[in-house]
DNA sequence: AAGCCTAGCAACCGCAGTCGG
DNA sequence: ACCGACTGCGGTTGCTAGGCT
């Protein structure tokens, strides 16, 4: 449905916040929250939009902002994080605390696709880099951990696409949004017939394990400091998977502690359908590297 | 020293989802 | 059920600093 925009209607500033703009909005979310973005600038005295102030907040002004280069940690978590949901940058930053969703993103689209484009020029073609899964041709190490990565969900896009065109959209958009608990928990109740998906598979291997453990680790540390903090480091309570109801808002209003109980128990309930699901399809030769050196571990193939 | 090029990053834009009247 | 307001998110743009010629 249309909008309204929120920016062009008045002489309202664009461009680079100056030090006197960033106090005020420092100061005014800092006494009063951040509840309304589109007020807060007429009550904080700034000539700005909303949204603007809302970005530069989250992205610049937040007192939890983690700045500086990413480590080798965080780097390898970026790496296995866009394997498994792509370029969910909100949901990769959910995972690294003090860590932005545009801090991610950019890092991703220059020092990342910089390093994968260098691997692929190490001497073979885009689709041969991307293709050479466990086959470690190119001279990065980092670059090659990351193409085999890009080509498992490249593979999974490619498989997808094609089964939307030959199952019933609800099977297709079960896989293709995996990322959400509930689809996946459908999938394993709709899509018994459909072929298993490689998300799958990464969320029964190590990469899902320790995605699942940070993410529940999170929502525990959640629960000490308490639900109502304004910014949880890492929103794994409501962002992936998530808890009862899609909804921040409704979120915060659940005890941490109960929300602790409910990520377990999706956490549980979803290991044994994919276990099940994955178990029904068996065999499938998404990673015939891994599979033929009789690798257990997907994650293992890879390094 | 000056001009050009490029990488990095802050900020903007517009779409999509959600909520409440 | 509909519609507008609002927020969140991902893609893109444009500025700037630093390196190179």
């Amino acid at each position: 449905m249309g909008r309204t925009p929120c920016c062009d209607s008045k002489a309202l500033k664009k461009g680079p916040w100056t030090p006197d703009e960033d106090k005020l909005l420092v100061d005014y979310v800092q006494s009063n929250g951040s509840g309304n973005w589109r007020l807060l600038p007429k009550l904080a005295g700034l000539n700005r939009c909303g949204k603007s102030c809302r970005l530069r907040w989250t992205n610049y002004l937040r007192p939890d902002i983690k700045r500086g280069p990413f480590t080798p940690e965080e780097h390898k978590s970026i790496l296995q994080l866009h394997a498994i949901v792509g370029n969910k940058w909100s949901m990769i930053a959910a995972q690294l605390p003090g860590r932005t969703d545009n801090e991610i993103k950019n890092y991703w689209n220059t020092n990342v696709k910089k390093q994968l484009r260098q691997g692929q020029a190490a001497g073979m073609g885009e689709q041969a880099a991307l293709a050479s899964l466990g086959g470690g041709a190119t001279s990065c190490p980092a670059a090659r951990h990351m193409a085999q990565w890009e080509t498992a969900r490249l593979e999974a896009e490619a498989r997808l696409s094609l089964l939307s065109s030959t199952t019933s959209a609800t099977t297709a958009s079960v896989a293709a949004s995996s990322s959400s608990s509930s689809t996946v928990a459908a999938g394993a109740d709709h899509g018994a017939e459909a072929p298993p998906d490689i998300y799958l598979r990464l969320w029964n291997s190590e990469v899902g394990d320790s995605f699942r453990k940070s993410a529940l680790s999170a929502a525990r540390e959640a629960a000490a400091h308490g639900s109502d903090e304004g910014v949880v480091p890492v929103s794994a309570a409501s962002s992936f998977p998530p808890p009862a109801g899609d909804d921040s808002s409704a979120a915060s209003n659940v005890t941490a502690a109960a929300a602790v109980d409910e990520y377990q128990l999706f956490l549980d309930l979803a290991a044994e359908e994919l276990d099940l699901f994955h178990g029904r399809h068996g065999g499938f030769p998404l990673f015939p590297a891994a599979d033929m050196l009789g690798e257990t571990s997907l994650y293992t193939a890879f390094d």
